[in-house]
DNA sequence: AGATTAAATCACCGATTGGTGATATTTAAA
DNA sequence: TTTAAATATCACCAATCGGTGATTTAATCT
């Protein structure tokens, strides 16, 4: 009994009981390796994926990585790719009207980021990520996320602020980026920014409200003025 | 002559042909290596602080790291601690008078700090470090900043803004958050961000403008309005 | 000058890193 | 049932990591 067992499961075909997709699978030990990579990017973070700690977590050889990806870093790259960090911030996830210009889509946007931002841990470690190291996919991950903006400031808010276009721009750009650091810092170090603690809900809404506040100024305060 | 010549570099006496410290020096030692930990941080940032590359840098054997800090974490720590990176957001920084509630104050050292923060390897690296380590001497450092904005809130905007104290922090949270990852991105990434272009003179005037923009309106706006 | 002590170097340790060639095992085809 | 090919494991490599005991070198005191 025990012997049927272990020889089962020796063949990848059981496991708790039931059976399960051979272990003896391309498609499917490439797909685990992958999983792999997540599954370490999320609890531990960027520095963390290595080749043994990878292979370990998948419960394979390492030398399946270089098999079927070529290197680490194909792998990871391979990873990162068949993701989409910004599918919340696109013009057609929430059909709006833009007939104000984008705000509330600017307000609505903002805030759902931030809550993102803050709830994901694997979106943390990946903009993280980002600010540590040169790679080619976060290149492309960038670059991705670059054309998801240019695209509705293109479309929605440059038409609106005309010759104040880049001010804008450069408002929403110091926004998005404080709502980053915010969830970065918060998540690393103590929680209190600015005496604002971002381990509370009453902190996190103080930084909603000035968000709110500061996209509500910017399109009072930018449309008409000169300069 | 070159027996000579090698006896006294060797002796630590020459340097350039002009005699320096003497090399078997406790306290000059200890500096060396205080010196080191700078060096590798300002070019290479945290992760290279390895105690191997330390030894190198400084032109000594690892053991004295030991000898005379007792571990790494303590040699970095003693490092650390005796930077000030907020020097310039204190308030006796500079001698303004706050009848505006700390309005152009506020919008100086934003756009100080901005400059500061663009500038300075070191500060960005440790910035960076602060959001990847959770370090005891980072965390003294981090504390150490939270004192200092905490005194200038406390007396000169608290006061001003009254029952919307804790918007203002909120809104002062996300500009400085937003500085620092701007700068960190720009200095790892492409450097457009939102479309502006954050290696571009023209591209951080906008944003200069930007915080300058948000902070007149926030005085504005947020001193009279209820909620 | 010789002895004492502080300062610095050297040689080595076990653990971990990324990476690979040889080998074993399982599946599928003949 | 034998063979061939795909799949996965194993054993090992050189380089680097943090860390330490033994030793050598240089400065200081008598």
């Amino acid at each position: 009994m025990i012997v049927l067992f272990l020889l089962l499961a020796k063949k990848g075909k059981m496991k708790d009981g039931i059976s399960k997709t051979p272990s003896r699978n391309k498609e499917n030990t490439r797909q685990r390796l992958l999983d792999a990579v997540g599954e370490i990017l999320r609890s531990e973070g960027y520095q963390a994926l290595k080749v043994n700690q990878i292979a370990a977590t998948a419960g394979l050889d390492k030398k399946l990585i270089y098999n079927y990806f070529g290197s680490k870093d194909n792998l990871v790259g391979e990873y990162i790719n068949s993701k989409d960090f910004w599918s919340n911030v696109k013009a057609d996830s929430i059909p709006a009207d833009f007939s104000d210009g984008g705000k509330n889509f600017t307000i609505e946007v903002l805030l759902q980021q931030f809550d993102f931002v803050r709830t994901s841990a694997e979106l943390q470690k990946v903009l993280l990520w980002r600010l540590s190291e040169e790679q080619p996919f976060l290149r492309l991950m960038t670059q991705n996320q670059e054309n998801v903006g240019e695209e509705l400031f293109k479309h929605v808010m440059d038409p609106y602020f005309g010759k104040n276009a880049q001010d804008y721009r450069a408002i929403t750009a110091i926004l998005v980026a404080g709502i980053y650091y915010l969830n970065l810092y918060a998540s690393h170090n103590g929680s209190i920014f600015c005496g604002i603690d971002l381990g509370e809900t009453a902190g996190r809404e103080k930084i909603r409200q000035a968000l709110s506040f500061l996209i509500h100024k910017t399109y009072e305060g930018l449309q008409d003025e000169p300069k």
